[in-house]
Formats: C-alpha cells, structure tokens, sequence
DNA sequence: TATTGTTATACTCTATAACTATA
DNA sequence: TATAGTTATAGAGTATAACAATA
C-alpha cells in the first residue's frame, strides 16, 4: 500500500480506528497489569493513588472519596492508614471547622519516588531492549498516549 | 536538533530511555485506569482475567491460580463464582483423578465479547478525535508497544 | 509421601446506614 | 436543615492452615 501526502492528512477509516482504539487499549491494560506484578508494594495501589493524589497539595477526605471514587468511610479508613504509616498527616480546616486537611508528609513524598523508580525500572528495561528505530517510534507516539490518558 | 540517517540507527541515551520509558508506563498506568473507570463490570476484574485466559483453551484451578498470581482457595472461590453464574464448568480432569478441568462455556465467551466492546467503545471515541497524523504516529507505534506487553 | 482441590478461619478493602460536630 | 467526617456493621476477595482424595 502506498501512502502520499495526501493520505497524511486524512482521518482513518472508523474501521481501522476501532482496530487501532482495540489494539492500543489491550497493549496499555497489559503493560500496566506487568508493570504492576513486576514491583512490589511498600503500599497498596488504591493508597499509592491517594498519596499520589496529595503530590499537588492538600485535599480534604471528601475531596479524596470524590476523585478516587470510593465512599467516605473508605477513604477515612484509607487516610488512617496512612497516617499511622507517617506519610500523611490530618489537621484541621482554617476556614471550615466540619473539615480536615490531609497533607503529604517528606516520608510520603519519598515513598512515592522509590515506588515509581521501581516501577519505571522494569519499563526502562524493556525499552532498553527495543531497537533504535523502534524507539524512535515509540518516542514519536508518546505524545499522543498522554493526549489519550488526559482529561 | 538535527536526525540524520546515521541518528536514527543508533539507540536512545540511557537518560533518554530512562524518560521514555516513564513517559511510556505513566501513560499505559493512566489509560488503564480510566478504561477500568468508565466501563461498569457485569463480572469483577479478577473474574474477567480468567475468563480471558480460559479463552486458549481449558484450565486445571492450580494452572489458573499459578499464571493469575493467587492463592488455590482463591482460586477455588473464584472458578465456583464463574461456574455458579454458568460462564465455566467444572469438569474430571481425564487423566488425573485429583485435577479439574475449567472451560469457558457459551455465555462465558459472550460476555468476554461483551465487557471487551464496553471498553474499546470509549477508546475508539478518544482515537477519533486524534488528529489524522496523531493516527498515524499512533498506528506506527502500536506494534511496539504490543511487543512491551508481551512476555 | 507428594500433589490437587477444597473447607475452615481470619484479615483487608469496600459499601450503606447511623451518629457527631459544625455551617 | 445540610454537610464533613467518623463509627458500626456487613459483604466480597485474599491468604494461610488443615483436610480428603488421588498419584
């Protein structure tokens, strides 16, 4: 098959985009279940998330409950568990006396850090492995993958 | 920055592998999340994974339980769910007395069908609003990407 | 004696409902 | 009266230990 200029600028066929959105999909599910069995836990993935979660700055536990979509009486739980574990701490709302603020805490932050190198070392293994002209490729598309992962 | 031929036959720098292979598993990590979140599940994940391993062919629970990464009982407790929901059915392993053959039955392989439409649908609409050479780049990179997935 | 599968039991994460404190 | 957070309680998934059947 030939591709001309032309053929650049037109959209796929809803045929071949369903192929591809499939394709795509099943690749990032699989990576991401690898990525997730390759390394182990200090913390489990919904407190991973949360602690994530308060890398931006504080947020209130229903604000948690709400992003994370999990009930209140979870993420209470949630946040008490990490707070025994030191990496986030509660304290009360300045403005509001009803709320509380969870924050990161330095340990909480360098949890987060060990688990992602952990994580990114499996992966930078793998891309190790992939020929120049696939990398090439790869650094070509992962653009477009954080364009679908957003928002 | 200038790619020459000779560029493009050579590998990425470690730091650079080190970036992409971030870039790479965050977005994987992001997208497998948020196709977990918008599409509502007749069956739980852990219960999709061995269904969609039943589909290669039939299973004994030890098989299932050791490729899933849980426990036998686990896995007892899970197989008895499917087969209760009549999507497996237990069968006399014909060789061995103490084993168990698992098998996918009709209903089993339609809602695999089912629960894999659900998630490509909200993938396919994000596809289709690429641009025609983010398509492209994208298409150009799927292979690779499978080829990460893979073993 | 070793292995497969199950049952017994306990722990964790999840949810809904009820309760307390504050707006 | 409404909302934020917690506590009470129950349901589902996971694990280890113990048991029955078979190799």
């Amino acid at each position: 098959m030939t591709v001309t200029q032309q053929d650049e600028e037109r959209s796929l066929t809803p045929r071949r985009v369903g192929a591809l959105a499939e394709d795509v999909r099943l690749a990032c599910m699989r990576i991401s279940r690898r990525v997730r069995f390759e390394s182990t836990y200090a913390v489990a993935p919904h407190q991973f998330s949360v602690l994530a979660r308060l890398e931006e700055g504080p947020r209130t536990p229903r604000e948690l409950a709400d992003v994370e979509k999990v009930s209140p009486p979870s993420m209470t739980r949630t946040v008490t568990h990490l707070e025994t574990d030191g990496l986030v701490t509660r304290s009360d709302h300045p403005d509001d006396g009803r709320q509380v603020l969870v924050t990161l805490t330095v340990a909480g932050r360098e949890m987060l850090h060990t688990i992602r190198r952990q994580r990114d070392a499996w992966m930078a293994s793998r891309v190790a492995g992939l020929s120049p002209q696939e990398q090439r490729d790869l650094e070509r598309a992962v653009a477009v993958l954080q364009k679908l992962a957003a928002a």
